[in-house]
RNA sequence: GCGCCUGUAGCUCAGUGGAUAGAGCAUCGCCUUGCGGUGGCGGGAGUCGCAAGUUCAAGUCUUGCCAGGCGCACCA
């Protein structure tokens, strides 16, 4: 007679966690465990330094204390019948799963363990495409970035709403409209409309000076657009038809799906001219002829409530334009009616937007005018309580991230200096469809040219998200696309080979009762480990907004597994009814939906073969 | 001038106030003709820009300097 598995039921991490973490120890009920991942985990999965915390109130040193603390713990787990084993090693206390629970880990479904949901509702911005103008390489950390976090925030906020903030109005569609009147060739227009939009706005711009009244002439475009007139607003839709046509031809080509919302800048025309009125009425801003600002100086002695360390920032912000000499709304308005609208008509407590890094002093800007406005009575009374409670500081994120180039001399010119995200994607391609060739020349061209498309997505949504956002990039196509090394494509790689190795197993996943009798490495057992603790990698991610943490985890995995698999032998070569086999085969199972699973979080796509 | 960001190995970069600061590339060696070796193991290489401070504990927090980048008003 078989043993049987063991009955105790399945406790996920995050549950794990929360468990442990009611744990308080006697004599210091106050003070929480704090529950971290070790820096190296063969100390286990989870570390406290309570001890240490402890210690100056008990009057004891941090390492006797923890043993003491230690036995608590042991009751507690003991009582609780949590599968663990914990130890003191010098003030620390380790917390390390049992050597029994290990089997049962395998079998279980390790991905559905994933975060405590916030019912917050967050609004996640990012794109930031114009109408008019064909994405390039610098929209491509927008979009890896935003699309990234959208995959990582849904772990957290089940209400997270996602919005492209298309840059469909403003001055420079005078600039455009005038243009097309002027200078449109028709035959071009047909053939490519963006190309030919893109021509007219650059030829349109460089009037500026030869034509007089220009800037007149310009202005009065836009105002008939704006006041409705027939024609310019039929051909303005016309430009957003075609604009948006060629963004999502772009974004499906980068493997990045299209937002939930797409309010472009001309959605909020009606909130700007109600805050206008409302920032008229209440003075709340200087008038300088047609141009009205804020000085923030003024505002962080103004604020009611405002705490010292925002205080002082704020008042170092300088002066913001809201209405220009033109009496044209300014960018840093309309930033300021969106948070409004969200916050109003969307409910949203949380808003994130992603946009380059030089735009931070923007934002600071827009997120204090309005988390300012907000504490005002009036503002309440105009726009809903709940509204002004949901503007704060705290919840208003702007994710800045830096330049993007290609090394030297690999820098397509073709097109003058812009680089477009198509032609980005090409150059990547060629260099991945160069290293597939020489590991696999007899491939056919077909086939080669899907693995590179593959790979070269992923090496680039690798090598952006696996750093710091701020960071400048320097992309060199061929060192992104190696097989070996910290590479998009090692990733994929590694999951590739473990899959073959499934799928020449014949693996199908419904045997485990040979798993039963599985005697774990503690090489198997680390790789566990690791699979186990991967929802306190998601949890900080989410929190601090940092797609790197998974890039960083999916690695040491691959790397984890590799180790382990190189060393150990030969699972094929085992008999079918050899328990190894069975368990072997189940944690590269378990690591390969797990990798599959991180780097789709990063909006990468694993392949079968490569 | 003011503000923000950055400064960690030769290079490119990770690094939750906590245990011996880590990867990749490059470099020097070793294992392995392999279930997908494009792998794996190891060596050398660090005053974490400098200096104070807070703390039981600082690459991480605070302050001051130094260097680089980016903003600074009616572009987005």
């Amino acid at each position: 007679m078989k043993p049987k598995p063991s009955p105790a039921k399945f406790i996920g991490y995050t549950d794990l966690v929360r468990r442990l973490t009611d744990w308080r120890a006697l004599g210091h009920p106050d003070i929480p465990p704090d529950w971290q991942t070790p820096p190296d985990m063969s100390r286990g999965i989870l570390t406290s330094n309570l001890a240490f915390r402890a210690a100056k109130e008990s009057g004891k040193n941090p390492a006797t204390l923890a043993s003491e603390l230690m036995e608590g713990l042991v009751a507690y787990i003991s009582t609780h019948r949590l599968p663990l084993e914990c130890q003191a090693v010098g003030p620390y206390l380790n917390v390390r799963l049992s050597q029994s629970s290990y089997i049962e880990l395998l079998g279980a479904n390790l991905i559905e363990n994933t975060l405590e949901h916030d019912s917050e509702r967050v609004m996640l911005e990012y794109i930031g495409a114009n109408v008019a103008k064909r994405l390039h390489a610098g929209h491509m950390r927008n979009l890896n970035i935003g699309d990234s976090l959208r995959r990582i925030l849904e772990l957290k906020y089940p209400n997270l709403v996602t919005d492209n903030h298309w840059g469909d109005w403003g001055v420079q569609f005078g600039v455009l409209l005038w243009a097309y009147k002027h200078n449109v060739d028709k035959a071009a227009y047909r053939a490519s409309p963006i190309d030919e939009l893109q021509r007219l706005y650059v030829w349109g711009s460089s009037q500026e000076g030869k034509v007089d009244d220009w800037a007149v002439q310009v202005r009065d475009e836009f105002v008939m657009l704006e006041q409705g007139d027939a024609g310019n607003r039929a051909r303005w839709e016309e430009f957003v038809t075609v604009s948006k046509r060629e963004l999502s031809h772009d974004l499906a080509l980068f493997g990045v799906p299209p937002t939930d919302l797409e309010q472009g800048e001309s959605f909020y025309e009606a909130d700007m001219a109600s805050l206008r009125e409302f920032m008229d009425e209440r003075e709340l801003w200087h008038a300088e002829g047609e141009a009205r600002y804020v000085d923030f100086d003024e505002l962080s002695q103004i604020w009611q409530g405002i705490d010292k360390p925002l205080a002082a920032r704020v008042r170092t912000f300088g002066r913001c334009y809201l209405i220009s000499t033109n009496g044209y709304t300014t960018y840093a308005f309309r930033d300021v009616a969106v948070r409004l609208q969200w916050a109003r008509d969307h409910k949203i407590d949380r808003a994130v937007t992603v946009t380059d890094k030089t735009q931070a002093h923007n934002f600071d800007q827009a997120f204090a005018l309005i988390c300012y406005l907000a504490t005002l009575p009036a503002f309440a009374k105009r726009y809903g309580t709940a509204t002004a409670e949901r503007l704060r500081w705290d919840r208003l994120v702007h994710i800045g991230y830096g330049f993007l180039q290609l090394a030297s001399g690999k820098m397509s010119t073709r097109l003058g200096n812009v680089l477009r995200l198509p032609e980005l994607v090409g150059e990547v391609s060629r260099a991945a469809a160069t290293a597939i060739t020489a590991r696999a020349p007899e491939l056919p061209a077909a086939e080669r040219d899907a693995r590179a498309r593959a790979v070269a997505l992923a090496s680039l949504k690798w090598a952006d998200l696996n750093r710091d956002p701020l960071t400048d990039v320097t992309l060199d196509p061929e060192a992104i696309t190696r097989f070996e090394g910290n590479t998009g494509t090692y990733q994929l790689y590694t999951y590739a080979r473990l899959r073959s190795v499934l799928r020449r197993a014949g693996f199908d996943g419904s045997d485990r009762s040979s798993l039963v009798e599985a005697e774990l490495t503690a090489d198997q057992c680390q790789i566990i480990d690791r699979l186990y603790v991967m929802p306190g990698v998601l949890k900080v991610a989410a929190d601090e907004y940092r797609p790197n943490l998974v890039a960083s985890y999916v690695y040491e995995l691959a790397e984890a597994a590799n180790r382990w698999y190189v060393a150990s032998p030969k699972i094929l070569e085992l008999g079918l009814d050899d328990p190894a086999r069975a368990a072997s085969l189940r944690l590269i199972d378990q690591v390969t939906r797990q990798l599959a699973f991180g780097l789709n979080l990063l909006g990468i796509q694993t392949v079968e073969e490569l």
